[in-house]
RNA sequence: GGCCUGGUGGCAGAGUGGUCAUGCAGCGGCCUGCAAAGCCGCGUACGCCGGUUCGAUUCCGACCCAGGCCUCCA
């Protein structure tokens, strides 16, 4: 395997050449769990969960951390709303995360970190930067010297004289400089907080993941994921902090970054309002819908979340469930299925995974095309290896059809007293009556097959939207 | 205003200096009692203007447009 990946420190696409082979480390940023997540947030999930997958093939050692920010204001607004203790807002939503993204075929990492606890790392960290003289205490904060760090601002490619231009940064009084950030603050008697040698307090928003990261991968690690929007301030601050730290040593080697989901051509986001909930939209739609959508479209690129791409996401399984239904006479053992070079070869590629469904395509136009039984074998081996892969296809195909939206549950013996009806009604060349039968199954969103080996049927999207 | 992406056929979405992405939708045909599914066939797509080149959607420059970050955000 070639693996090469776009790292956004050098906005380039690199060769992956890990720092160890023998342990590769991988540290992607998770939720603030306040709430359910909206789909947006299960991209950058999805998208390096394939990519820890793709790791794991060929080295024995990978250990992939993605951590759960459970301390921040946000987290205490929600519990002061709900009436509830902040661990109960926390455990809540953490546990819905990790379900959530099970159903949509996302692999759990190897640690699931905790900031929460992590508070020693973390003051021990603030003590380290002090005593380096990268951070400072003020009024019970401390806070990071931005000038302290010459690199700072590499990553997001700003100079930290743009930043003062940009000047809607609230400069507080003890800042020394504008752009310094809070490693610690201090809690009052109604907040969350931990002993400290500044008092009583909490820590900023930042320094959890750098904490973390050196708890479980080391000082450096390999690669470091997340969504665009947290290039700046989160990741830089977490590169001044822990290069820092740790007496200038490379923090993350690559840098990888989702680009947004968008709805309305707008980004997804909670401020816009614009969100899908991730938890409802798995109460509507087949969990590979969601999934193969979330990976249609380049990681990098935005991706439009729409009724039209759901549709259109939809009607491409269909198609790949259709020739696994058609060919389920043939009998693969799961240890049969494979997956193609030029396959694996579009994921390395920086995860290409547009690449790869045309792949896919291809193999599923073969299985269901190829003239000799031992090329459709084949084909349907690689095919649902493949997918398998990139966590798609593992439904029964039969069930597959017969899902049903929420709403439009189907009495599958209702359906099949009709069809027997209709047999009759055929057999007896009533057509009229056989058509009408047809037209009252279709009207529950029952459309159905007549094949040589009988009628099948399948359950459609009612009031579904044309693309 | 600063920094950064991107503009590809009806829609979605890869990619490339010189025959092909791919999927969805659509159209015609075969098949079917009729459908559906399947099969066969069908589309002078690369924002605009210049430049480089034998040749540019692909490289360079300008312009227009969209989006992201600069504030919590995956």
């Amino acid at each position: 395997m070639n693996l090469r990946l776009h790292n956004s420190m050098t906005r380039r696409v690199e060769d992956f050449v890990p720092l160890d082979p023998e342990r590769i480390t991988m540290y992607v940023c998770g939720p603030t769990v306040y709430n359910y997540i909206h789909v947006g947030n299960a991209r950058p999930a999805v998208v390096f969960g394939l990519l820890a997958r793709l790791l794991r093939r060929h080295h024995k050692h990978v250990v992939y951390a993605r951590n759960i920010t459970d301390v921040d204001d946000k987290i205490n607004a929600a519990a002061r709303e709900a009436g509830a203790p902040i661990a109960t807002i926390t455990t809540r939503f953490a546990q819905a995360y990790h379900e959530d993204l099970a159903r949509l075929g996302v692999d759990p990492p190897d640690i699931v970190p905790h900031a929460t606890a992590h508070i020693a790392e973390i003051i021990a960290m603030c003590e380290r930067l002090i005593a380096s003289g990268h951070a400072y205490a003020a009024e019970n904060h401390v806070l990071f010297d931005v000038e302290s760090y010459a690199d700072y601002g590499k990553l997001s490619g700003r100079s930290t004289e743009d930043m003062i231009a940009g000047a809607r940064i609230d400069v507080a009084p003890y800042k020394k400089g504008p752009g310094d950030f809070v490693l610690w603050k201090p809690s009052t008697d109604d907040l969350p907080g931990w002993d400290s040698p500044w008092g009583r307090g909490r820590p900023g928003w930042h320094i959890e993941c750098s904490a973390m990261a050196e708890a479980h991968l080391g000082d450096t690690i390999d690669i470091h994921a997340g969504g665009n929007d947290l290039m700046f301030p989160h990741h830089e601050n977490e590169i001044a902090q822990s290069t820092c730290a740790h007496g200038g040593k490379v923090f993350a080697r690559y840098w990888l970054h989702n680009g947004m989901l968008t709805f309305g051509g707008r980004k997804m986001s909670k401020s816009l309002g614009n969100v899908m909930i991730l938890h409802e939209l798995l109460e509507k739609y087949p969990p590979e819908v969601l999934r193969f959508l979330l990976l249609r479209a380049h990681y990098r690129q935005p991706l439009d979340w729409s009724e039209s791409t759901l549709a259109q996401s939809r009607a491409t399984l269909d198609g790949w469930y259709g020739v696994l239904r058609d060919r389920a006479d043939i009998e693969l053992a799961e240890d049969e299925w494979i997956v193609t070079p030029d396959f694996e070869a579009a994921l390395c590629d920086d995860l290409n995974t547009p690449a790869a469904f045309a792949i896919l395509s291809g193999l599923a136009d073969e299985a269901r095309k190829a003239a000799s039984a031992e090329t459709r074998r084949r084909t349907l081996a690689a095919l649902l290896g493949c997918a398998r892969l990139i966590g798609l296809l593992q439904e029964d195909p039969e069930n597959w059809f017969k899902q049903t939206a929420a709403g439009n549950e189907v009495d599958a013996d209702w359906v099949q007293r009709l069809l027997e009806e209709r047999v009759a009604a055929r057999a007896a060349r009533d057509f009229s009556r056989a058509d009408r039968i047809r037209e009252e199954l279709a009207a529950r969103g029952v459309v159905i097959e007549d094949g040589a080996g009988g009628t099948r049927w399948k359950v459609v999207e009612p009031g579904q939207t044309t693309p």
